[in-house]
DNA sequence: CGTTTGACTACGC
DNA sequence: CGCGTAGCCAAAC
């Protein structure tokens, strides 16, 4: 598919990517990153190394003007913490998004990717927008708030 | 123009 | 684990 196209390009590619991110859930930059192929290629276990602070930029640009058909507060960084500077009125309201959406964070201040976290898109968008499937950030299958029992 | 600075990450102590 | 660092490239200084 396309080689790096400019900024401008990058950025509607980036925030498309963004308004997959069903409410409750949450992805990291590098997790987007991992979905847009690399002019240089990809790494030995197929995704691209696409630079995830660019991902960081297209979000800068939206939060500043908070386009309501983005839920730019679903992404946060790869250590489940919310990377906009603590004291700022901007990581008060999306801690405060994502709280509303069920979101919970721990004593660290961090979101659980396995409970929280998203697996990406539908594999037929990925196709029709090609793009890599990004590695899913669960580690084992999420467990709800209650779990049921089988018996 | 050279420098500095990022909503980042992976990696190494 | 937690913290420091190197690597990234565009944008702002």
């Amino acid at each position: 598919m396309m080689a790096l196209p400019d900024p401008e390009t990058f950025n509607l590619l980036v925030w498309d990517i963004v308004r997959q991110v069903p409410e409750g859930q949450v992805t990291t930059f590098g997790q987007i990153a991992s979905m847009i192929p690399a002019p240089e290629g990809v790494d030995s276990d197929g995704y691209s190394r696409l630079v995830p602070r660019w991902v960081g930029d297209a979000m800068n640009a939206v939060s500043w003007k908070d386009d309501k058909t983005i839920p730019w507060h679903r992404v946060i960084n790869s250590r489940g913490m919310i990377s906009l500077p603590p004291e700022s009125q901007t990581a008060a309201l999306q801690r405060a998004r994502l709280r509303h959406e069920g979101i919970e964070f721990n004593g660290k201040e961090q979101v659980d990717f396995d409970r929280w976290g998203w697996e990406g898109p539908e594999m037929a968008w990925c196709d029709e927008m090609g793009l890599y499937m990004p590695k899913s950030l669960r580690s084992r299958p999420a467990d709800g708030p209650q779990q049921m029992h089988l018996f």
